[in-house]
DNA sequence: CACCATGTTCCTTG
DNA sequence: CCAAGGAACATGGT
């Protein structure tokens, strides 16, 4: 679940739930996804500490920690990765096969599963160092897209997933995005238009203001009863019964009818990852 | 068994 | 030095 808009949802979720909690002790199950802090120095950093904020940068989670007495704050990073998610439940709680880490808080267990084990959870920030502007962000502006693209030969889509072109954007609101901008996926980045450019900077938002406005209205349950926890990604819109997938315009489409002139959606193969495009809408 | 998967990082090649 | 492509990471679904 885990580009912009779903982290973005888990954060408004979580910072209530989060806010002046302390955390009492600390489970680390997978090693991996500290790195690269080693256990024992996020055990004793974390145990006895507060959490303060929580904000989202990109597709990260960074949690403004204060440590005991004394210790300067600190963040504590978090990614899910591919397969990753957060949620709390109640201390007596079953926990799930792959929670990597455990952080008790006392009324409730913060639970930091993932199956592949591709997410972190880490006190090493230097990972957002390297992000570009954040997408819905002032820093973002037509402007500067049209630079950034203008020095990159590579397609559009790959260099949408690019991190430090903007952050955030991930494979499936890439193909979804240009869609929306008109544009193939395969043209080089510096051949866009100015006009293009401006196009893709607003589908771009658009997008991505759709999605979190969409994850918004799911109901979202980590307190323990159990549904309605699989995030938005898995889930549906109460009132209308849209799934998530059934939103989608071209996202895992391939030889369906595009949505808006019925031509069959096409799937290629670009850096290695699955691209949909609408051949006849996008050029 | 084969292939696919919402992401990032590391290595090789040019 | 940079750009681009591919493999690796690890597990599960179809």
């Amino acid at each position: 679940m885990p580009e912009l808009p779903e982290v973005e949802v888990l954060v408004r979720h979580l910072k209530p739930l989060l806010r002046r909690k302390v955390i009492r002790g600390v489970q680390v199950n997978r090693d991996r996804v500290l790195r690269p802090t080693h256990a024992r120095t996020f055990k004793r950093t974390l145990e006895g500490a507060r959490f303060i904020h929580l904000t989202r940068r990109g597709k990260y989670l960074l949690f403004e920690i204060s440590p005991r007495q004394g210790r300067q704050r600190r963040i504590l990073l978090g990614h899910l990765g591919m397969t990753g998610r957060m949620y709390l439940v109640p201390s007596k709680a079953a926990l799930p096969k792959h929670a990597a880490v455990v952080l008790d808080l006392g009324d409730s267990l913060f639970v930091f599963e993932d199956t592949r084990y591709f997410g972190r959870l880490t006190l090493d920030t230097t990972a957002v160092e390297g992000l570009g502007p954040e997408p819905l962000g002032s820093d973002f502006t037509i402007a500067r897209l049209a630079a950034d693209l203008a020095r990159s030969n590579q397609p559009i889509k790959v260099k949408l997933l690019d991190q430090s072109l903007v952050a955030g954007i991930g494979n499936i609101y890439a193909s979804e995005a240009l869609l929306r901008a008109g544009i193939s996926p395969k043209r080089p980045a510096k051949s866009l238009s100015p006009a293009g450019v401006k196009r893709l900077w607003h589908a771009i938002r658009q997008t991505l203001t759709d999605a979190v406005a969409f994850g918004s209205t799911v109901p979202l349950d980590y307190a323990g009863t159990g549904r309605g926890e699989r995030l938005f990604y898995y889930g549906q819109m109460p009132d209308t019964e849209t799934r998530f997938d059934e939103r989608l315009q071209v996202y895992d489409r391939e030889g369906k009818p595009c949505r808006h002139c019925s031509t069959p959606i096409k799937r290629i193969v670009q850096a290695a990852r699955s691209t949909f495009f609408c051949p006849k809408c996008q050029s």
